[in-house]
DNA sequence: ATGCCAAGAAAGTCTTGA
């Protein structure tokens, strides 16, 4: 069962992309974050035109999270439990059934937590503790369960080419490290890291200044496995060369094969 | 790089991203 992330930064400016990856890349299942877009406008008959059936969980004009999944999906969850009062759409379960063994999908857009200190990264910490509890929630099922997105934080220095430019950022500060920390340390394993070593990994490449030319990237898109689905594992890559294409997503897709 | 590019909402030029 091939899985993967793509936050696609917007569903209208990427639909001929996104539209030309899935095609080629044929995942059975495909979390999206940053579709930018409200349920009825997302443009869903061009998924379930290749066979994908469709779940999303919008807003306007920011976050935005969807399943794509040529497996039915059941057991639908919108939003990130814990908190009534959150309205960002930065979530979304669901469940599909395999050859082997049903798999608990988590899409996930982190948020991004800039400028800090201050309240959005507040929120981004708050939220990382939240997620956490849900986290820990699903593990009791002891199913295979995959949480896949955008994490928004760059976990080691070998994950950006240049670390010290990213030392007070969100994404790389020792609190938001430590957050991530501790919902690994409930028992995922991270999948790109369980089978590649070593620096010039990258998921994210900014529109500004050349950084796809120049390499200037950074690795924040995740794969978290609970020990039921890292037993699963068979492959991950990043497809970074989308990257270099018309028209792209800053980030790119990231994909694991599971035997499920 | 405290904003070089991009997207969305909107019809000016903001806000947001990482």
């Amino acid at each position: 069962m091939k899985i993967a992330t793509f936050n696609i930064n917007g569903i209208k400016a990427r639909i001929q992309a996104l539209g030309d990856w899935l095609d080629e890349s044929q995942p059975d299942v495909a979390l999206l974050q940053e579709i930018k877009s409200v349920d009825e406008n997302f443009p869903r008959e061009l998924f379930e035109d290749r066979g994908y059936n469709v779940e999303t969980h919008g807003q306007k004009s920011f976050n935005g999270v969807a399943i794509l999944s040529k497996l039915p999906l059941e057991d639908v969850v919108r939003g990130l439990p814990g908190d009534d009062e959150d309205e960002q759409a930065r979530w979304i379960e669901a469940t599909v059934v395999g050859d082997n063994t049903a798999v608990r999908l988590c899409g996930l857009y982190l948020p991004n937590g800039n400028p800090c200190p201050g309240p959005k990264y507040d929120y981004k910490l708050a939220w990382m503790t939240r997620m956490k509890a849900r986290a820990a929630e699903l593990l009791q099922d002891e199913i295979p369960l995959v949480m896949a997105g955008d994490y928004n934080i760059i976990p080691q220095d070998e994950d950006a080419a240049r670390p010290e430019a990213w030392q007070e950022d969100a994404l790389a500060r020792p609190e938001s490290r430590e957050a991530y920390r501790k919902i690994l340390h409930l028992g995922f394993t991270e999948a790109f890291r369980a089978r590649v070593n070593g620096p010039e990994h990258y998921s994210f490449w900014d529109y500004q200044a050349g950084a796809w030319q120049r390499n200037d990237g950074i690795r924040i898109d995740h794969l978290l496995l609970s020990p039921q689905a890292a037993d699963l594992l068979e492959d991950v890559q990043i497809d970074a060369a989308i990257r270099g294409r018309e028209k792209p997503s800053d980030h790119v897709p990231v994909w694991i094969d599971l035997a499920a």
